[in-house]
DNA sequence: CTGATAATGATACTACGTTATCTGTTGGCG
DNA sequence: CGCCAACAGATAACGTAGTATCATTATCAG
């Protein structure tokens, strides 16, 4: 029987929250300003069974560990920020290249799936550097 | 002084070979191939010294180990063949979104990067199942 | 050809992300 | 409430990619 417990309410309210996928390290850093003392082997115990109940979804970034999100939020890439370091998630509507699944490519290359990074500034830094107006 | 010898020979040539970016693994198997007895080590010392040099250059996948290929090819995309699991170069002129770089984002998001990895049959693969004509 | 030394292959070691183990705690049914 | 399996935190152990070490081999300037 599974219990509801307080570190599991709160590793996945912290998941949900994000402003994107989370690591581990993130994610514990995050969820033990809620609840300090918290275990990092709680924290990847949770996010097993949250895994096996298919509630989150593992996102891998090039040379990254791995990161969690909520799951269910269907097609949608990622930006990173370059100055704040967070990954982001773009909305279903922020897919550049909707046509491109199902196309074949120039020298006869059939794309059934992509993978799209994008690397930047967020809002919130870009305005640091370049205040609007 | 660096000395030119047989097992950087090799490595190097099998990079410069290689269809796409090859992982560690895949570089010392293919080369053992043309130089039986070859070490793993080798192959690491070889490939740092390649990087120095900017011989070479690493690229990451999601979830893969470090991949390698020859430097100065300019912007270019990956596609991994989900029969054959190699990772092929796309050419410059492959680029799917050559007006990404610089563009704002709707939400004011400033994009100055992007890594496309596409996933799909590459023309060979393709082929075995739905020859031409 | 010869010697100095860079490079090699084998392998022990390190670093680090993740998992297993242990002991004390706690959620929730009876 | 009281029990007890599920769970927690602490930490030792693990797997693996990569590095350091070392005795031997090979390159190449003289």
């Amino acid at each position: 029987m599974i219990r509801q417990t307080k570190p599991r309410e709160i590793i996945i309210k912290t998941i949900e929250r994000a402003e994107g996928p989370v690591a581990v390290e993130e994610i514990h850093a995050r969820a033990a300003g809620e609840l300090p003392g918290l275990g990092i082997a709680t924290v990847y115990r949770t996010l097993k069974l949250l895994l096996a109940q298919e509630r989150i979804a593992v996102v891998e970034f090039p040379g990254e560990p791995p990161h969690y999100e909520p799951a269910g939020r269907g097609h949608h890439h990622h930006f990173r920020c370059l100055s704040c370091n967070r990954w982001m998630e773009m909305g279903e509507r922020g897919c550049i290249v909707p046509w491109l699944d199902g196309s074949i490519l120039p020298g006869g290359y059939l794309v059934e799936g992509h993978r799209i990074s994008l690397y930047g500034r967020c809002p919130n830094c870009a305005d640091e550097v370049a205040p609007p107006g």
